[in-house]
DNA sequence: CAGTAATTCATACTTTTGGGTGAGGCGCGG
DNA sequence: CCGCGCCTCACCCAAAAGTATGAATTACTG
C-alpha cells in the first residue's frame, strides 16, 4: 500500500523534480564559477600560466623579497582574512600545501604569524 | 644548622646581591616603560580620535559598530600583528581577557578570524 | 536603587596555525 | 645530465586562536 503510494507520488513529481535538480546543479555551478572569477587575476596566472615564469625578468626580486608567485597569492588571500583551508579550496591545492607556502612566506618576511605578515607586507608595499 | 648556614650565606653576599637585584629591577622597569611608551602614540591616537567624540551622543554608534574602547585597543594591536599573549602583556591583563575581547569584537564585526577582522575593520574605516 | 554595559578573569574544549622534516615532480640554466 | 628553485603533499607535534559559559567588579543611567 505504502509502496504504491510512494511510487505514485514520485511519478507525479518526476518532471518538476528533475528539472529542479538540474536547475539547482547549474545554479550552483554558476555561483561557483562566478565566485572564482571574482578572485581571478592572480589565480589565472597561477593556474594557467604558472609554467611560464618570468620571461627573462630576474631582477624583479628587488621588490618582492624573493616571494614567489604562489606565495604572493597566498599572502593576498591571507590579507583578505581567509583561513588556510579556504585558501586551499580556492587554489585547488591541499591544506598542507598552503601551510608550506605560508611558512616559507613567514621566513621571507621574517615574521611569526599571519597577522604580522599582513602588517609587514603592507609596510613593504607588497600588498595594498 | 641549615638555618644558620643560610643566614651566613645571605649576610656574606648582602651588598652586591641587593645592589644587583635593585639594579636589575630598575633596568627591567626602564626597558619595560620604554617599550610601552613606543607603542603609546599609535594606541592613543586610535583611541582618542575615535572614542571620545561621544559626550551625550548615543548615535555615534553608526561609526564604531558598538565596539568598546578596550575592544578597539585590542583590534589595533591585532592589526599590528601581535599575538593575544603579547596584547595581554601590553595592556596588563590576562590572556583570557584578550580572548574575551577579541571574541566580542568578532561578533560585532561579524567575522570568525582575526585576519578577517582586520580586513573588515579597514573596510569600515575603523582602523587605518 | 535596579538595570545595563564594560572590563576583567577562569575553566574546559575545539579548531586553526605554525614548525620541522622529508619527498616526488617539473622546468630552467649551467 | 644535474642541480636548483618552485610547487606540491604528507605526518607529527606544539602553540596560538577561537568557542562557550559563568561570574565578579565597577560605573553610569534611568
Amino acid at each position: 500500500m505504502q509502496l504504491v503510494n510512494y511510487y505514485y507520488l514520485v511519478r507525479s513529481f518526476t518532471i518538476e523534480f528533475y528539472l529542479g535538480i538540474i536547475a539547482l546543479v547549474f545554479a550552483t555551478m554558476g555561483i561557483w564559477v562566478g565566485w572564482r572569477l571574482t578572485e581571478r587575476k592572480s589565480m589565472e596566472v597561477g593556474l594557467h600560466l604558472k609554467q611560464f615564469p618570468t620571461p627573462t625578468l630576474p631582477e624583479i626580486d628587488s621588490g618582492t623579497y624573493g616571494i614567489s608567485k604562489r606565495e604572493e597569492e597566498v599572502l593576498l588571500l591571507i590579507a583578505k582574512g581567509f583561513s588556510n583551508q579556504e585558501i586551499a579550496d580556492k587554489l585547488f591545492v591541499s591544506l598542507n600545501t598552503i601551510k608550506t607556502h605560508s611558512a616559507n612566506l613567514f621566513l621571507k618576511l621574517d615574521v611569526k604569524r599571519r597577522t604580522q605578515a599582513v602588517h609587514r607586507a603592507r609596510e613593504l608595499k607588497i600588498i595594498p
